[in-house]
DNA sequence: TTTTATGCAAATTGTTTGCAGATAA
DNA sequence: TTATCTGCAAACAATTTGCATAAAA
């Protein structure tokens, strides 16, 4: 039995084949995709769901935490199964989304805590520019 | 004759009293306005305008890179007429979203750069909290 | 006079909702 | 069995678009 799965009884929420699919998707892969790739990845072999499926599964996971609703300036939102604490990097010549893990990110909310009354909870980081593979192609 | 009306003239766009009133009312607030609260707070003075307009106008101003768009993870997007480099922060409770200027944030670009090949143009950094008010309401 | 902007209404699009039937527990 | 979930279609809300009229240059 997986997280997913034990998560899932520990809230009281059932576990259906859709909510496991739509999990998966998202673990598998890095592309943080929006809802409509999602149900596109999944209509070969789900092909009776439906697309307030994926968004009703996508607000069950955001509010048990198991995934990221990312808000990179698009018209939809993008997904992440990866809670662990990471900026994002967008390219904004094949607008792709890159995951990135730093050390000195982890530690920008007590940094910056220092410098305000706020209290800080949380944060999203976006950088914005050209991928490598994007900066190769255009040289 | 003011920056805007220059900024204007020189992108050959003409000098009109809508866009005049939709920057000025965002230079004068820190409250970060979306397209609608803007719409209304000129309703008053500017009861024929539409909110296509103010939709229109921002698309101009955004282009010419004399406001930021906002994206807090709200419905909507919030406008900003403060060009220069910072963060916001943002309450939870009051979702008031507050100016935030800090060293460390402008060095952030040139340090993340360090760490990867990814060509980093700009930034969007969000800080998610109880602002200093609320958090007195709260005890 | 010519070009561009405004204002209205209609269209668009991502997302949400209501509800009957289906499915997990 | 019963509580919750799914799938469909309709609703919603933020934003965009087309176009005739108005206003700036």
């Amino acid at each position: 039995m997986n997280d997913l799965t034990n998560i899932l009884k520990s809230k009281k929420l059932k576990v259906t084949p859709q909510r496991l699919a739509i999990y998966g998707t998202l673990h598998n892969t890095n592309k943080h995709p929006n809802a409509e790739s999602i149900y596109n990845i999944l209509q070969p072999t789900y092909p009776t769901m439906s697309l307030a499926t994926v968004y009703k599964t996508l607000d069950t996971l955001k509010k048990s935490n198991l995934v990221l609703e990312l808000n990179v300036g698009e018209d939809s939102f993008r997904y992440d199964a990866n809670t662990s604490d990471h900026a994002h990097l967008v390219c904004q010549s094949c607008h792709e989304v890159f995951d990135f893990h730093s050390q000195l990110l982890n530690n920008l909310i007590p940094m910056i805590q220092e410098e305000t009354d706020f209290d800080i909870l949380s944060k999203n980081t976006f950088f914005y520019g050209i991928c490598t593979e994007c900066q190769s192609k255009t040289q």
